[in-house]
DNA sequence: GGGTTTATACATTCAGACGTGTATGTATAA
DNA sequence: TTATACATACACGTCTGAATGTATAAACCC
């Protein structure tokens, strides 16, 4: 009834957008209407048509700038000079992606929405390329990382960075999709860091010493 | 407008599900319409109404029976007694799955749709435990022919099977998100083998004659 | 700084399109 | 003769987007 400060506003912008992320994960994006999300928000449809144009611009104001921080942090602990072994930074870094996952319960509920709640298709069809492209990117620079490690001599014999990196991805990426479709079960959490463990052994070279 | 003998209406009811696939692919489940489905069968809601009680059923329908021959070809092979090594049984399985794939275009799409085209909630929320039965399933089958392999001595040192298990069917899995994502494009399709070849050569004990 | 104006931040209302499910019609296979 | 395999027609609810209303924060003016 009251026009709001522009505080205010912003504020309930961001209500808007948790209620979506609540009734996207709960009916599915295309079985969600917007009078459900005002609803939800403790608005009316009105407010809802204010701060967005329609359902598919409110869907992509929900997932802007959920994936650039954990992109932000793994990039951060791939590329860190620090390690002694480039495998030992690889680890570290699929750590940190699993670990980011645990520490923002909204990332999980938006990635969720993506994987599990939503048709990918027409309007957000550009969503796809999108979802894509940080992980072709992430391929890309695991790669250069398994290049480094060859380089270091700590590749298990025969083992080709690029066939490596490839693998490595879609290790994360299965593993995503299962902990999403678990719905990030504690059983599952809980293994995954001896699976990272154990994707990383399998690669390095073997200590000869007892041979 | 003229009724059909029975052969017949077993044949539009066909059409109308290979209709659904088109239609569902194209728009994605919920974005469907019963007269969208229709059209492109050539026929009339009537028909549709017909056949199938409402869209949930018709989806249904439509994936019923595509999973089993995929299963059971795989399982076939993996359980083959003729493989010297267990792990060449299951090398040979995960090849067998990516061959039926190949084969069979109406279940490449038949996944597409369920994995892209369909969001998995309500009265779909069944969709998702039968989508998960035959993934623990096929992890409880590999758990013991990899079982078979520790004791036929041929896993590298210091593999559990239940990890392995575990870790090769999130790498199947993750292979099929990721070629179904890239809609099974050339490139990826011809990276399978090599991938499948990778995933079980870091498995495999290896040979000590040149140490 | 106080009064006026204006744009803002919504709530409410309305017309229209759309999809569903059912009811009815009908020619024909059984 | 009857049940089948549809096509056609209808009633209903629902969601959308826009139009309108409105109280007030903010900008403007003196």
């Amino acid at each position: 009834m009251a026009r709001k400060s522009k505080k205010e506003a912003e504020q309930t912008r961001q209500q808007i957008i948790e209620a979506a992320r609540t009734v996207f994960q709960r009916h599915g994006v295309a079985q969600s209407t917007l009078e459900q999300v005002a609803n939800v928000a403790g608005l009316s449809r009105g407010a809802v048509y204010w701060h967005f144009r329609n359902k598919s611009e409110l869907f992509h104001a929900m997932r802007a700038d959920v994936l650039e921080p954990m992109i932000g942090r793994v990039d951060a602990v791939l590329f860190d000079e620090g390690y002694a072994d480039p495998l030992d930074a690889i680890e570290a870094a699929l750590r940190e992606l699993f670990l980011v996952l645990d520490e923002s319960a909204t990332l999980r509920q938006v990635l969720e929405i993506m994987v599990l709640r939503c048709e990918q298709v027409d309007e957000l069809v550009a969503l796809q390329a999108e979802v894509e492209r940080p992980g072709d990117a992430f391929l890309q620079k695991v790669e250069r990382v398994y290049h480094r490690a060859a380089l270091h001599g700590s590749l298990a014999a025969g083992l080709q960075p690029a066939a490596l990196a490839l693998d490595t991805w879609i290790f994360v990426s299965g593993l995503l999709h299962k902990l999403i479709a678990r719905g990030f079960d504690a059983y599952l959490s809980g293994e995954v860091g001896g699976m990272i463990e154990l994707h990383m052994r399998l690669r390095r070279r073997v200590n000869l010493s007892g041979c």
